[in-house]
DNA sequence: TCGTATCTTTACCAAATGGTAAAAAAGCAA
DNA sequence: TTGCTTTTTTACCATTTGGTAAAGATACGA
């Protein structure tokens, strides 16, 4: 009887396992970020992580199971900058501090950025629940916090959500469509620029009124 | 010897050629949108165009044609807005208005931003020389025209690049995740409060401080 | 109505792809 | 070393998929 990995019933983790799991998600970290689900083939990430396929498959249960197990690990790094927001600190300079984050990770971790952004485009198929439980609850929350910090006039009145879209969206821009922004900047540093350009502009949407 | 319209050899374009050729791509642009190109089979856009698959290959090359041909149609309906922008307008208002436009069209014709957004998420493999040749030059004519628009004191100075970019990212955004906004913002029609949010945004960004 | 060109269907095929069975090899505790 | 478990390889397989050949049906001008 054979207690396979990929069905999560070994009973510890060997140093091998850990070490060929890890080098396989790398792997496909790699492929399906670049080339969808779809585009993705079990040859690609095999020949990615030297790993025979058949053996990637003794590791996970398949295809799919590799993907998913992509998505939710990533998840939690995904989201951490939107954690690290301290209500209890200057309500501009927390957001602008989100901002900055965000970029930086979208210069870091490119590949994370279009993992994500492939699954969303294509409905979410398998990271709907996920949105649902982890991310909607924490949006709910952020929402609620920065409507606080309108009430109490330490911003400019804006609506929560459509703020945080534009805040993801600013920032990913750099990461999910850096082929077109290469063609349109050329050599220049794009991140530069861009960090200046989004702080700027989301100072001047939130710096709340004098009155 | 037979003249295949495929090949774009055929003296004219019969009635019939019209009306399947435009069914096909309008079934092939549903099917690409959602699944980007190697998760559209042949077969689904077959059966979605109501043409069978070997019928589907009279009028097109490959998959790959009909891929390409989308793009490149595609290309000036997209970029529409943006020559429509009026040098010899308001400045505020020209952008505002292409702000919204572009919103408009991400409302209304998600599925070529998606399409596009797909073929740019994986490095612009079929599209890279229209973006060159296409996109490009009109780029770099906008940001001349806005780097005069501040010259002359009718807009705050930014980066006529960063602006463009945020401007597709934030518009675009309400479309290429829409499954996302659809779970963080329900029912609630997200349009109304991009748009408000939008103008908001970049009118605060663009209004030049009175000197 | 006839003949030709256009269009459509039927019946395939080769390559790619996700996945499996089972044997061989490598680790490792005793 | 021995014996058992874990890991890896070799050799396959069934399905899917892009694409083709060729016969059959249809439109259409003269």
């Amino acid at each position: 009887m054979q207690d396979t990995p990929g069905a999560q019933r070994a009973r510890k983790t060997s140093r091998i396992q850990m070490r060929n799991r890890k080098r396989i998600l790398d792997a496909a970290l790699e492929v399906f970020s670049t080339h969808g689900y779809r585009g993705t083939t079990l040859d690609q990430i095999a020949e990615q992580a030297g790993i025979s396929k058949p053996n990637i498959l003794y590791y996970f249960d398949g295809k799919e199971d590799i993907h998913v197990t992509l998505l939710n690990h990533l998840m939690d790094e995904w989201l951490a900058p939107l954690h690290a927001v301290d209500p209890d600190g200057d309500p501009l300079e927390e957001i602008v501090g989100y901002v900055r984050r965000k970029l930086e990770m979208a210069r870091d971790l490119p590949r994370e950025s279009r993992l994500f952004a492939n699954e969303i485009l294509q409905g979410a198929p398998r990271m709907a629940p996920h949105l649902e439980s982890v991310l909607k609850p924490l949006v709910d929350d952020t929402a609620r916090l920065i409507e606080a910090w309108i009430a109490a006039g330490k911003l400019a009145p804006v609506d929560p959500r459509h703020l945080l879209f534009s805040i993801w969206a600013t920032t990913q821009h750099y990461a999910d469509f850096e082929a077109q922004v290469q063609v349109l900047m050329g050599d220049a540093d794009a991140h530069k620029g861009a960090s200046a350009h989004l702080e700027r502009m989301f100072r001047r949407l939130l710096e709340p009124d004098p009155s």
